[in-house]
DNA sequence: GCACACATGTAAGTTGTTACATGATTAC
DNA sequence: GTAATCATGTAACAACTTACATGTGTGC
């Protein structure tokens, strides 16, 4: 229940609306739990009735602002101490490598250009993002540290994309098996 | 429906048992596409059905060997070329690091050394195939690529985690905001 | 004979996606 | 006024997990 503990969490950096924790999931949360709008609005009803986040506020447009419970506060390090974490990934992008045999040289090559494309515009944001200014407290300093471990990421991606796109694009590849 | 392609791709390499096709996703795929056998054996059901695959064998313990027909093959060809891939990552571990600052700096250090501790197992499995002997053909060739991809990552993370680990255990993160 | 790995399946429940649906405020 | 964004919800369906369930050959 993942989704559960990334709203609490999001709740005990600070109060939010629904619509607020839908977009700080599309922002920062979207590259580690994506989550749509049709599971969030649930599921804080579903926290809210367990008496894990109440609503303290109001707004405009029928916005309503959520904040944690000590109950909440106790459940989300209880998970994050108490938990194994799931290290179990899903990446069709990955999956998608295991069979760049089955495609044409040139087909595959694409493929991966389009990979590096679109992982070289996720570097660009990140880095657009470190060089914002922030505290230096905790929160601020944790922010910085999931992001370098987002830019890190991406960039040994990239450079594995360039050597797999020469690998390719080599005659040894395009050479043998001409299918 | 990348777990359908992860299989017709499995068995377009070659024909496989359904237990066989488990025991590669434990193995090769299960860091791209984990699956389990309750997914396997009811979608191989449903390709057949579609006749994307083909049960070419019976073997012994009521073992059943699939092939992919003409027409899976063309599928899994038009799923790589004409489908963009799904670049989301749903990663509970990952989650975890943007709420480092709610545990205390001494279990928050602990977390993220376990999790070094977990990613050089994979990192030492991974070598140990990586020395093995292999071909150079095109399916050679991917799955080096394939693993290459793994290695870079899981050494990137660990990278990381190295510095994550000596910043949680600095005095500027140990000293502040005792709770 | 018995344990273990091989081999396959179903069922109940949870989680996630896509589509449908509606209303409120702001900016032009 | 009207388009865009804010703001929240439900419903149908697909995907995934965990548990239940059963039978087969091999090695000791």
């Amino acid at each position: 229940m993942s989704l559960r503990h990334a709203l609490l969490g999001a709740l005990a950096d600070r109060p939010r609306t629904g619509y607020a924790l839908l977009k700080h999931f599309e922002q920062s949360l979207a590259y580690a739990w994506p989550a749509s709008h049709s599971q969030i609005y649930p599921e804080l009803a579903r926290l809210r009735e367990a008496g894990l986040i109440a609503q303290t506020d109001t707004g405009p447009r029928n916005s309503r602002t959520y904040s944690v419970t000590p109950d909440g506060r106790a459940e989300i390090r209880r998970w994050l101490g108490e938990t194994d974490p799931d290290r179990r990934v899903r990446s069709d992008a990955a999956l998608r490598t295991f069979f760049l045999w089955l495609l044409e040289p040139e087909e595959a090559a694409l493929q991966l250009e389009a990979e590096r494309a679109y992982w070289r515009g996720v570097l660009d944001e990140f880095e657009r993002i470190q060089v914002e200014p922030t505290g230096d407290d905790r929160k601020s300093r944790t922010f910085r540290i999931a992001l370098e471990g987002g830019i890190a990421g991406v960039e040994a991606r990239l450079a594995w994309l360039d050597d797999a796109i020469a690998e390719v694009r080599s005659p040894g590849w395009v050479a043998r098996e001409p299918d």
